[in-house]
RNA sequence: UGGGGUGUCGCCAAGUGGUAAGGCACCGGUUUUUGGUACCGGCAUUCGUAGGUUCGAAUCCUGCCACCCCAG
């Protein structure tokens, strides 16, 4: 039996497909377009957001109303809680900590796949489809996750934490198309929501304000305060709370006279602020740990291309794997300044993405 | 109190008669499924202050003020 298009070996029609429908243009086409090539589809649209968070933007009715429009099945998940747990509070803890999350990561293994994956296996699903600008290929030993083709748009970053078995059954149709494209899947399909803006900044914050929500969640967040200070302990100037700054920053500390100051790092126990130079900011070596592995087999030791940070590009480094604790090591081979503990690690061979981890030190020589 | 020095944007700092460089900070924007980085743009009608000389001064002269150093 031939595979079809999604490389399933059935025809289309007995091909069940869930498509993840947020109500916005991506993920709407993407439902038009199997639609159109005869798949068995059925929308689920997740309910993410409860307050004191951002209200949901009517996305939800937008999506049943996409669904009614195509005449497909759809299914509404409360995921509220699980999001809250799995993504938020993971947030507010990150902070916590001193470190600096990336909530979309976590959202995309934990939820966006994650339980999407398990909702659309239990209602028959053979694929699950999202509107995410990544380039899923098959292959003899199953699927393999690329990046989307023009790298300024490219999301493959935010999904290396996927779970092997739910990567299985991901599908993204959009990564040939481009933005102008993709309305016009939606226009010519007769729906309204073509023109909707496209999403971006932190979900659940309104923009400008992820202060403001983890003083809600986390009063004992560390917000007083405190001094800056140089990598020899001199005291150079106050911050604000240690929240409000990342590794690598450079704005926000009010130094001025001398030369450019990064954060190098946030000391939490001792509410300080440590800044140097940009040399001082040159990484070497990073530990990652929640090591998620998208290859085959898990070698000892690879060459590879890691991005630390979502819009900076990737960098060769050789990487250390420790199966026993799910962590590796990495040892940059090229320059890179600001890798910040909480970012994620996504590894590329090529333009295959095979998995990454967590960054929780640094170590800068 | 005597001798010397300094006073230019929040900070550092060019500029010594021809009509205010630059850097840092700050602000704004671009990029963006993480408020980082990067990139682009803005940012002193005014040079401690009051007078004077001059066609014209931040740049020369005088008084005053402030700060610093040495002496006491």
């Amino acid at each position: 039996m031939d595979l079809n298009s999604l490389g399933i070996a059935k025809p289309e029609s007995q091909t069940r497909v869930c498509v993840a429908m947020s109500g916005g243009v991506d993920s709407s086409a993407a439902a038009v377009l199997l639609r159109n090539q005869g798949y068995n589809v059925f929308g689920a649209t997740m309910d993410l957001l409860q307050p004191p968070y951002l209200p949901p933007l009517s996305s939800i009715a937008d999506a049943r109303k996409v669904a009614d429009k195509l005449g497909i099945e759809h299914h509404y998940l409360d995921l509220r809680q699980q999001f809250s747990q799995k993504v938020i509070d993971y947030f507010a803890d990150s902070y916590l900590r001193g470190q600096t999350p990336s909530p979309c990561i976590m959202c995309n293994r934990h939820i966006k796949l994650g339980i999407l994956a398990d909702f659309a296996r239990e209602n028959g699903a053979d694929i699950l489809v999202t509107g995410h600008y990544a380039d899923i290929k098959l292959s003899a030993q199953g699927v393999e996750l690329h990046r989307g083709e023009d790298a300024n748009r490219d999301q493959s970053y935010f999904l290396f934490a996927v779970k092997k078995r739910d990567l299985q059954m991901l599908r993204c149709p959009l990564a040939t198309f481009c933005k102008e494209q993709t309305r016009e899947i939606a226009r010519e399909a007769g729906l309204e929501i073509y023109k909707k803006a496209d999403s971006q900044d932190i979900c659940f914050v309104a923009s400008g304000h992820y202060a403001d929500l983890i003083a809600k969640l986390r009063p004992d967040a560390p917000f007083r305060p405190g001094k800056i200070v140089d990598s020899s302990g001199k005291v150079l100037g106050q911050h604000r709370g240690l929240i409000h700054y990342t590794v690598g920053q450079r704005r926000g500390m009010g130094i001025g006279g001398g030369d450019i100051l990064y954060v190098l790092k946030l000391d939490v126990p001792n509410n300080r602020l440590i800044v140097g130079s940009k040399n001082e900011l040159l990484t070497t070596n990073v530990h990652i740990r929640n090591l998620n592995w998208l290859g085959d087999k898990l070698p000892e030791t690879m060459l590879l291309d890691v991005k630390l940070r979502s819009r900076q590009k990737a960098i060769k480094a050789e990487v250390r794997f420790n199966p026993a604790d799910n962590s590796a090591d990495l040892k940059l081979l090229e320059d890179f300044y600001g890798a910040a503990p909480g970012q994620g690690a996504c590894f590329y061979d090529g333009t295959r993405v095979m998995g990454g981890g967590i960054i929780t030190e640094l170590t800068n020589l």
